[in-house]
DNA sequence: CGTATATATCGATAAATATCAATATAGAAA
DNA sequence: TTTCTATATTGATATTTATCGATATATACG
């Protein structure tokens, strides 16, 4: 039942909601959410601990950016449902759609990925 | 999205998800409800109401009782899914087991049912 | 009609939650 | 090391929510 409760909770809010939305497209760092969400970053990161703690992301620091991904290895039945049904819904929820269409073209993930495969090692 | 955040806020309150178990089995009247979570009457009606709003309930009114069942006959995707993942979750919850045990055998159904089919008209 | 029972609503209160500013921490780069 | 950037944590505040007592409503029964 804890376990239950914690995913309904996290997935009570509509900012956290936005962004199991928004992770559907691809990874995020903290720094893109609070700028799509428009909120301070002190709260983008309780937030994130919130969907963490439900098993619903899971994060992988690269650098200084640390980066949330939708948590799809998660072992949580509510989960995996959850995850799959929210896939199908929402989709054509305005607000949504505005926010996706203006995330920038991973602006983080882009620098990060190249100084991952950087050649100069 | 509104119609969704109601759904997982009705459904993120641990009495809320009892009452959504219990209802699995029979329908209930109000005061078996209040008596089986042990909270005062007002606070169920409340809970109940919330339930209502999201879709997830229905109720109807057989003398002074108003018995809730649940709502199988939703048209929204977001209630039905989740009334039928909810039939395969926390059934082996030692609480939710004892409450169910510990429902007296349908009380305010039997007499309303009695009433509703008698032979005296 | 008045009485009794079941439920809903109202009003108040306590607990939980969302938010942000300030600060701390961690990694990268000079 | 020092500095810079990104994120986490802390503390305070405002909003929301769960709860209950008191009261209102609605139905049944006499």
């Amino acid at each position: 039942m804890k376990n239950f409760l914690r995913l309904t909770k996290a997935l009570s809010d509509v900012n956290r909601v936005r962004v199991m939305k928004l992770l559907e497209g691809r990874s995020l760092c903290v720094c893109e959410i609070r700028e799509v969400l428009g909120l301070a970053q002190p709260t983008v990161s309780s937030h994130m601990k919130i969907l963490e703690d439900a098993g619903l992301v899971s994060k992988e620091r690269q650098g200084t950016w640390m980066i949330y991904s939708q948590n799809q290895e998660t072992d949580s039945p509510y989960v995996q449902t959850m995850l799959a049904q929210l896939r199908g819904w929402l989709n054509d929820d305005p607000e949504l759609c505005q926010m996706i269409a203006a995330l920038p073209a991973a602006a983080c993930l882009k620098v990060a990925t190249l100084k991952a495969s950087s050649p100069s090692t």
